[in-house]
DNA sequence: GCCCCGTATGTAAGCGCTTACATTTTGGTT
DNA sequence: AACCAAAATGTAAGCGCTTACATACGGGGC
C-alpha cells in the first residue's frame, strides 16, 4: 500500500500553471473558461491521476451529490427492481445513492433517516407515507427534499411517486365480486407499519361495499412478506367453517405461497380456489397457475422518484407528486366462483 | 423550508462553555473527557439539535465511516440477501453502505469503483476477482481496503470472502453422475464477464472426467439470469438428437425457469429429466417439484465481509480471506437416470 | 507548603475545495 | 492607437471539523 500523499487541485494547478480557481471551474463545467486552457488543465489532471477530494468538496460547496434511500428491505423483489431504476438514473446524473435498511421498524427508519442526513445524503427517498410529523419536521428543518415512493395521497403536501394501492386493490376486487365470489379472504402484509397494506384493505373493504352484494364477513390475515407466512395465512383463513373462494393478497410473495400451499392440500386453483396477488413481481409468472396480479410499474417508479429529486435539488422547489398507472394482468389464478 | 443556519461544533462550544477540541472529543468517543463536562456537552447537543458536518468531518478526519458495494444488480436475489445482512451488519458498526450496480459490464464497474471511490467510500466490496490489473492498481494507489465476495481462491493476494464456486458445482455433477446420468446439459450465466459462471463449469468438467464413466458430450447453453432465459435454454438442449438427462444450472433462477418449461413440455420433473440448481433462493423451495440446489450461506457471507472490511479498515492491515461452506439440499427435482 | 506528573482542556493550524470579488486579457470600435 | 465592455483568470476567504501541541489543573509524596 502505497503512501505517496495524493495530487491536490493545487498540484494540478500548477502543473498546468493556473490558479486553484480555474481548475475548479473546469472541473465543474461552469463555464467560463477558453477550450485551450481546459486542455492544459485536463492534461495535468491526467498525468497526476487527479480525483477530487470527497470530503473538501462536500464541505465548500456544501452538497454531497448523494441520494440515500431507506427501504424496509432489500430482500422483498417488491422494491429491487424499482431501486435497481431508481439507482441507474441517479448514476446517470452523477449522483451516488446510499441505501439503508429499517426492517419495517419505524424507530430503526427514523434512526436510518438521521443518519443518512448525516452522512450527507442531499436529498432522500422514502417509502409510504406513515411516520411521525417530527420526521418530516426534521427534514424541513435540514432543508433536505424527499420524495414517498410506493405510495400516492393526493393533495398531500408531500411529492408522492408512486400508484394508488386503495384503487388498485378496489379494482382487482370488483373483478373478483363480478366473477360471482362472495365469501373472500384477505392476506395482507403487517400493517401496522405499512399504510400501504392498510390502504389496500380499504380499497378491498370499498369495492365490496359497492359491489353491494351480500357477501360473507370479510376474513382478513397478517404475515410477514415470505412464502411460508402466505402459506401458513392460507392455512389459517381455510380452517374457518365457511372457507373462502376467494383470496385477494396484499403481495405477490404471500399470493404465490398461497397458491403452493392449495396445490399442496389439493386444491385447484383457480377452480376450487381463486387466489389473486399485488405486484407483479417476476416470480407471480413462474409459479403453476401463473398469478393473476396488479401490475405495478416499478421500473417507471424508480426512474420518476429519481428524476423528481434531482429536479429538486436543482430548482430548489417542491415538485409535483406523480400517479403511476397500475393495471391488472389477467393470467391464470383467478376464475369464476364454482357452482354449488 | 427554513433558512437558519444550522448549528455547529462552535455553537456547541460555546452553549457548553467549553472549547471545539472538547465537543469534538466527546463526539468522537476518544476518552480524556470528564463525566461533568461531557454532559454539559451532551446537552448542549441536545438543545440545539446539532449534528456533524459531513464533509468537515470527512476532510478533517480523512475517512467517512462510509464503505461502498458494486454489484452486477440488486434485481437478482442471488445478491440481495447477502447485500442486507452486509448493510445491517454495517450499520450495527456505524457505517453507511453506497452501493452501485454494473449490469456485469466491467467498463462499468471500473467507473462504479472509481465514482465510488471519488464518493469517498472508505473500502469497498467487489464481487468475484476477474477484473483489470489497472483497477486492483488504483486501489492499492488509494490504499482502499476490499474484499472479493461470492468466491474464494487459495493462495491469492486478495481477500476473498466467498465460497468455492467450483468445488460446489463438482461435488453436485458427481452426485448428479452417481444417480446414473450419462448424459448433462448445463445451463449458465453469460460467462464473459462472470468468473463465478466459469468457475461452476470447471467444476462440472472435472466431476465428469474424475469419474471416468463414459459420458455423451458435454452441453453449455450460457444465459441471461431471467426464468424466461432459464426456459429458453432448456429448449435449445431439447433440440438436440440425444438430449440430456440431466441439467445442471448455474443459478437457481435458470433452474427454475428450466423446470417450469419442462413441465410446459410434459416433461416429469425428476421422472424424465432431473434439473439442478446454485444458489438456494426462496424460489428453490416455491416452484414444484422443489429445486434440488447448492446451499449458499448468503448471510453469513455478508456479515463476515462486513467484519471483515470493519477490520481491514480497523488495524489498517489485509484480513485473511474466509471459506464459507456450501452444501447439497436435496429437494425434488433430482433423480435417479431412468433405465430404458 | 512545594514539586512533579498525569489528566483535562484550550489553542490554532490545517484538511482541499468553491466562489465572490478583483484583476487582467481580449478583441471589436471609433 | 486609444478605448471599452465582455470574457477569462487570479486572489483569497472561508466551509466545519480534527488533532498535535501547549497550557492549566489537581492531588499525592516529601
Amino acid at each position: 500500500m502505497s503512501h505517496t500523499p495524493l495530487p491536490t487541485l493545487q498540484d494540478v494547478a500548477d502543473l498546468a500553471a493556473v490558479s486553484t480557481a480555474t481548475v475548479s471551474r473546469c472541473l465543474n463545467k461552469s463555464g467560463h473558461v477558453t477550450e485551450k486552457t481546459r486542455l492544459k488543465v485536463q492534461q495535468a489532471i491526467q498525468t497526476l491521476g487527479y480525483s477530487p477530494n470527497f470530503g473538501a468538496q462536500a464541505l465548500a460547496a456544501k452538497r454531497t451529490n448523494t441520494i440515500g434511500a431507506i427501504i424496509p428491505t432489500m430482500e422483498n423483489a417488491i422494491f429491487a427492481r424499482g431501486m435497481q431504476a431508481f439507482q441507474e438514473t441517479l448514476a446517470e446524473n452523477g449522483i451516488t445513492l446510499i441505501i439503508a435498511s429499517c426492517s419495517y421498524r419505524p424507530e430503526l427508519e427514523e434512526e436510518q433517516i438521521r443518519s443518512l442526513v448525516a452522512r450527507g445524503a442531499d436529498a432522500l427517498l422514502l417509502i409510504g407515507q406513515s411516520r411521525p410529523a417530527a420526521t418530516y419536521q426534521f427534514l424541513a428543518r435540514r432543508n433536505i427534499p424527499y420524495v414517498l415512493a410506493w405510495a400516492h395521497k393526493k393533495d398531500s403536501q408531500h411529492c408522492y411517486i408512486g400508484f394508488d394501492n386503495q384503487a388498485a386493490a378496489q379494482t382487482i376486487t370488483r373483478q373478483v365480486l363480478e366473477l360471482g365470489h362472495r365469501n373472500l379472504g384477505v392476506i395482507v402484509g403487517l400493517t401496522q407499519n405499512n399504510d400501504r397494506a392498510r390502504d389496500r384493505i380499504t380499497g378491498i373493504e370499498r369495492a365490496i361495499a359497492d359491489h353491494g352484494a351480500q357477501t360473507a364477513p370479510l376474513q382478513v390475515i397478517e404475515a410477514e412478506y415470505t412464502f411460508q407466512e402466505g402459506a401458513k395465512a392460507l392455512d389459517q383463513l381455510l380452517a374457518n367453517p365457511t372457507p373462502p373462494t376467494a383470496v385477494i393478497c396484499g403481495n405477490d410473495v404471500l399470493a404465490v405461497g398461497a397458491v403452493k400451499r392449495a396445490k399442496q392440500l389439493g386444491l385447484a386453483v383457480p377452480e376450487d380456489l381463486s387466489i389473486t396477488g399485488f405486484a407483479d413481481i417476476e416470480v407471480s409468472e413462474l409459479i403453476d397457475p401463473e398469478l393473476t396480479t396488479v401490475h405495478v410499474p416499478h421500473r417507471e417508479m424508480g426512474i420518476a422518484a429519481a428524476k423528481s429529486l434531482i429536479a429538486m435539488l436543482k430548482t430548489q422547489t417542491p415538485v409535483e407528486s406523480h400517479l403511476l398507472e397500475t393495471r391488472i394482468v389477467n393470467r391464470q389464478s383467478l376464475g369464476p366462483v364454482k357452482p354449488h
